[in-house]
DNA sequence: GATGAATGAGCATTCATTCAT
DNA sequence: CATGAATGAATGCTCATTCAT
């Protein structure tokens, strides 16, 4: 095979490095961690095996920063968006957005495929679990406690349930991601139909006591 | 080492081989399907390694009977109570009853980690997938439809969002069981909190529209 | 399975020691020795496993006693035959005789299949090589030999060579066993013609140098 | 253990493989195909048992590479040297050199081992011995048949058996190799005697008739 | 740096042999 | 005696990792 040209600059091993992990993903998303073969994800990445040990030092390592890396950038671009301090949107407004970012950030993205695989592996991987609970879970579940938080406040709406657990309003998210992977050949799911629906549920939920 | 008792009844029988699916539960959800290692399941069985293979033909045969026969039997059981004729419930006090039903037959037994085992490897058994769909996904969907469906006929419930997507019912059962095999040792979840809490979502959500 | 009667006489026993020789002789000529499966032997002979043991302390043993014993009893046969002293064939008969035994007594029955697993396996069977080579070999080219030398002393024909090489005489079954367990599917071998053109060849090879 | 200097060119590649498929002949005519352990191939070819499998997908192929390379080129210098046009040999010429190249090519070399091998795997080969009916035999069996044929038509000697049974020209051959293999060791064999006895009697026997 | 040949620990599976029933 | 469940050593093959080129 054609020897690739030396990754000198910083640039070209920056690009090599994301070629590996876009084969990694490729391959553990389709296998599972331990059934991928780094000679397959080389491949894939159109470099010898032991390149790959030039960028990372174990399949583990490889496999960490592969969903360590990939999920942190959309999350903080989400939390800058919902959070800025001009907008000034109703929980209804900021869940629709929410669902509208899981779609096309996760769900229609190669990022479906990296949750899926800590939702899968991640009670073999601590640091993993640990990583995720700290950058996207708790990130994102206070996203939402703080809106339904602000919201409950003003009155504007009866969002007490989303500030216990704002894991409710993950859950049709989590639902669709492993629908998609699991049963979407047997009995396809209308993701945006499951949004929708479950937003209208709890807008009347939320729905605030009338006024006398 | 000592040698097994021939298990010479059908009884016998039985219960080593249910020892060996014990044996594998352990294993395979302690490391997944591909890392577990036929050796430990035998071992942890109590019997030798060949006689694993006196009662499954191969790890993936064992791996599918597992997961195949340990969840049909507690299904049909909650079908048999929810839809027992004599009993009309509300829908109310049938999701109620489902989540203490996830809580006392799935999240706090060994059932909890079959589950998990078929959202981790589910995609790359495809029987599995396709068992999984139609004895209990299929069945369990089917189950909250036809209550919401009833429910929302006597116009008793607004439940029509429950009809189209019964999905929404099981979404926190799931965040649940992700959630503890996941993140509990960071951050620990109130599942009964959690399941009431949507609960009382369902319950203002499904309110109907008060007369005029 | 039922099981079997016991083999409380003699004859009982000598009975299913032989149906378990029977069943070895198709597994072993099947697959060779080391790659036999004892318990298709004993499925074979309708016996279970260890009663294969209480007959035969080993697969070695079986294999040994097997080849050891399906061959003498024709041998000796032959030999009374064609040494009877009230027999005074020419040469050309008894070579003729000869080939026609071991069509009837090797070829065409199991014993071909027997000394097949001999030519096959006797390199690695020390014992075995040696007791052909003591009980079938040497007998037969000691008859050979001895009739050839008889001839040769009268005169009745040139049968020198087959004197010190009695090995010629047998070379044309050999040829026709091994064509047959190889290469008979893809071009049949006429035995019977090899034989009668061996002979024809032999016959004119030994015709007396004509008197003057 | 010292790890091998990599295989970089195609010249020390074949090297290997050719070590490897050495290796593979001791063990296999030593224990037999399935007696034959690869780790032991390996050993003996100095590799480690993974180095056999970048060599060799499998021990089978192995086998099959094994016999099917190392006749071929011997037999295609036979037909050569037999078939050229320029030798005019008589067929007692013909058959010498073919016992002599027997002697040289076969018996006196590792080919030997291999045709046993042929013999006693072939069985259950059906490629091998296919290949070796097509490549070896046939062909061996053409160039006698072909040279008996020319011969009987000149009338030069009576040679019609041996053009329909080219087989008994090799049979002594055959003879000599499984008493090499099998029986040297209680009775050795002459086999230069066996082949001018057997080159004696031929002789004699293809006399043509003598003109009245 | 990049390569890919070499390594050998690791694991699924088989099967001769044993022995409790 | 007969059975066949149980055993565990043995072996083909894989693949993460190393390192000579």
């Amino acid at each position: 095979m054609a020897r690739s040209r030396p990754a000198r600059t910083e640039e070209d091993r920056a690009a090599r490095r994301q070629a590996i992990l876009d084969a990694a993903l490729d391959e553990f998303s389709e296998r599972g961690f331990a059934a991928a073969r780094l000679e397959d994800v080389a491949a894939r990445a159109r470099v010898a095996k032991g390149t790959v040990y030039l960028y990372f030092p174990s399949k583990h390592v490889l496999f960490e920063e592969l969903v360590r890396t990939a999920i942190s950038e959309p999350v903080q671009k989400l939390g800058r968006r919902l959070l800025a301090p001009e907008t000034a949107l109703s929980i209804e407004e900021v869940l629709q957005a929410f669902y509208r970012w899981i779609r096309s950030e996760i769900l229609d993205t190669k990022n479906r495929r990296i949750v899926h695989l800590v939702l899968a592996e991640g009670a073999r991987f601590p640091e993993i679990a640990a990583f995720y609970h700290r950058e996207v879970i708790s990130r994102g579940l206070g996203l939402i406690r703080e809106i339904a938080s602000r919201t409950a406040a003003t009155g504007a709406a009866r969002s007490e349930e989303l500030v216990r657990f704002p894991h409710l309003a993950a859950a049709p998210a989590i639902v669709a991601l492993l629908w998609t992977s699991l049963f979407d050949r047997h009995e396809p799911l209308d993701t945006d139909g499951l949004f929708d629906a479950y937003l209208a549920l709890l807008t009347r939920a939320m729905q605030p006591d009338e006024p006398p």
